[in-house]
RNA sequence: UGGGGCGUAGCCAAGUGGUAAGGCAUCGGGUUUUGAUCCCGUGUAUCGCAGGUUCGAAUCCUGCCGCCCCAGCCA
């Protein structure tokens, strides 16, 4: 009866050590660089550490990794808390700076280097890299790698003290420059950059760097298990030297997991950044970027960004997770919550030549099929209404089964139509339907029982509003842009396409944040930056499935 | 051709020596005043390949192949 969860390695480890004693509190932390806005890859890590943690009644810190000034932004460490916050996740009093730690951090650089760790260099940063060696040869020790420890101790005061310009030294740790691991080459821990900083402001003119900086950050916050991304894998060793030559009361533990990556996005900082400088998209918040605020702006439900990434699940494989299955966990948590409404995004006008010409009937029509408890509104039915272009056919195909000639359709929660006439402009294009409804089909009154394959959707022309409709699509035409030297060459031109749209009257208090369904579409909500109640701009967030379309398509490549 | 990591169905993913879970997609079918939802059913997975150990291997051993990461005073 107790089936035992199948837990991801992570969540095994912790486990187990909880379960062994090594440890009886768990504590992480989200560490991002404020230098960039959030994507679906944090999305990943920020559930995965807050997850993992309130799992376990433990903690977790938002840290902000704030090592590198002129790179960092105050307006960039807002916009992370408000995603995260935004994702549901609760940091408490744990907001943090790696910044917040220079202090201790210089503390420990100075034990390291009495005790023989670490050393300042005075070499080039180019000479450096020669020093470097390559992947497949060794490296050379630096002419300055043997300074006593006086003479360290007194460069990296003066370092501090900014009696030195940018790059005149730098503080490395003394590790091994023939190393098979790269980063065991004697790296570097200190840096001098005559540079404001967006939380410690002008205190400091050296700074440490990421690998130093992380791992004293989480043993000082006790971090129990440091997760991060595969590409730290080979920094592990280097992250177990610094606990190795400080012994910190608390000996925090790194485990990698692989990065998340979406089919048809990208999320590298460098190219996202690129969209948006080359105005290809209107910002980090175009509802079409795979950044937290793009998705939010988008629509997307908190929960189904969680549902997505539990699917994703944790592992060390590298994943390229198919599109859709993002959207049908927008999908299956819209479905459940979103009301109904009807909106046509490519009006077709259709004249009910036998209704009369000021009769106005207001139909009933259910907020949610499965949810009676939505209630019901109301939807003005006249003479006169728009249906969707793609709801009439002339030569159509006997599977469908929507309005053609001479044919009939239910109109949802309406009536059941039948086109008579069709009127055409000069050059022959179809501009508006006659047709006659039978009044015997109401919906709901139950007075015929007769039924008809198609159920179409239609709002009323004179009481209808009008919207423009953002709709999206992919940014990219290839499954994996990252792999592509230059992304230009693969970008979506048809990625957002707006319509001028007629939607049934309540949709003119559709409030921002509400997502909406717009039946046989998908899911539409207000656009929090353009909408306004005089000219409504919506953006759809996904379409529903449509068997139809499919269908359609596939006829089309059997045709060639 | 140095080091590290990864390879189970189209995409994810369980499985840790006893004869391949599950999810998503796909494809059938049923219900339906959303071609949605819902419900049923549907997978010859050479467990990267080749050897070996074993009564028995996705799981252990050896070799090979493929993919990803590392030569910032970025994170």
């Amino acid at each position: 009866m107790s089936e035992t969860p199948s837990r991801d390695f992570i969540r095994q480890i912790i486990h187990d050590d909880l379960e062994s004693g090594k440890h009886s509190e768990i504590v992480t932390r989200f560490p991002p660089e404020p230098n960039g806005h959030l994507h679906i890859g944090h999305v990943m890590s920020i559930c995965l550490n807050f997850g993992v943690a309130a799992e376990n009644g433990g903690r977790t810190y938002l840290r902000l990794d704030d090592t590198n000034p002129g790179k960092e932004s105050k307006e960039y460490v807002d916009a992370i808390k408000n995603d995260v916050h935004w994702l549901g996740f609760d940091w408490e009093d744990r907001l943090t700076h790696a910044s917040d730690y220079f202090g201790e951090l210089y503390e420990s650089a100075s034990r390291l280097i009495e005790s023989g760790g670490a050393y300042v260099d005075s070499l080039s940063a180019d000479e450096i890299r020669e020093h470097r060696g390559t992947l497949t040869e060794p490296g050379r020790n630096s002419p300055y790698r043997d300074r006593s420890v006086e003479e360290n101790m007194d460069l990296f005061r003066r370092m501090r003290e900014g009696e030195f310009g940018d790059g005149e030294h730098v503080l490395r740790a003394r590790i091994d420059m023939s190393s098979p691991n790269m980063n065991l080459r004697d790296p570097a821990l200190y840096r001098i950059r005559h540079i404001e900083h967006q939380n410690a402001g002008d205190e400091w003119c050296i700074y440490p760097m990421y690998d130093f900086a992380h791992t004293m950050s989480d043993a000082y916050e006790h971090i129990t298990h440091s997760l991060c991304t595969l590409e730290f894998e080979d920094h592990r060793p280097l992250y177990d030297w610094f606990l190795d030559q400080l012994e910190p009361p608390h000996r925090p533990r790194q485990i990698e997991f692989s990065r998340l990556n979406l089919a048809y996005a990208v999320t590298s900082k460098r190219k996202l950044n690129a969209l948006v400088e080359e105005g290809i998209v209107s910002g980090w918040d175009d509802p079409r970027m795979p950044t937290i605020a793009g998705m939010r702006r988008r629509g997307y439900p908190v929960a189904s960004l969680r549902e997505f990434v539990a699917r994703a699940g944790v592992t060390k494989k590298d994943k390229l997770i198919e599109m859709g299955v993002m959207e049908n966990c927008v999908r299956e948590t819209l479905g459940e919550q979103a009301e109904r409404r009807m909106g046509v995004l490519r009006p077709l006008k259709v004249v009910l030549t036998n209704y009369a010409q000021d009769q106005v009937e207001m139909m009933e029509a259910m907020n949610h099929p499965a949810r009676p408890e939505l209630g019901t509104r109301e939807m003005p039915f006249s003479r006169e209404l728009y249906i969707e272009r793609d709801d009439f056919m002339e030569d159509a195909p006997r599977k469908f089964f929507r309005l053609k000639p001479g044919g009939e359709v239910r109109l949802r929660f309406g009536y059941i139509i039948r086109c008579d006439d069709i009127v055409r402009n000069e050059s022959g294009e179809v501009v508006e339907l006659h047709c006659s409804y039978d009044p015997d089909t109401r919906s709901g009154t139950g007075s015929s029982d007769r039924k008809v394959k198609g159920t179409i959707h239609w709002v009323s022309c004179e009481h209808a509003i009008d919207a423009s409709v953002r709709l999206y699509d992919r940014l990219f035409t290839v499954v994996n842009p990252n792999a592509e030297s230059d992304f230009h060459s693969v970008l979506n031109a048809q990625s957002l396409e707006t319509v001028e749209a007629k939607l049934e009257p309540s949709l003119g208090e559709l409030p921002v944040g509400q997502a909406v369904q717009f039946e046989r579409l998908g899911y539409f909500c207000a656009d929090e930056k353009d909408d306004a109640p005089a000219a409504r701009v919506l953006n759809r967030i996904v379409t529903l499935r449509d068997s139809w379309a499919k269908l359609e398509k596939q006829a089309m490549q059997e045709q060639g």
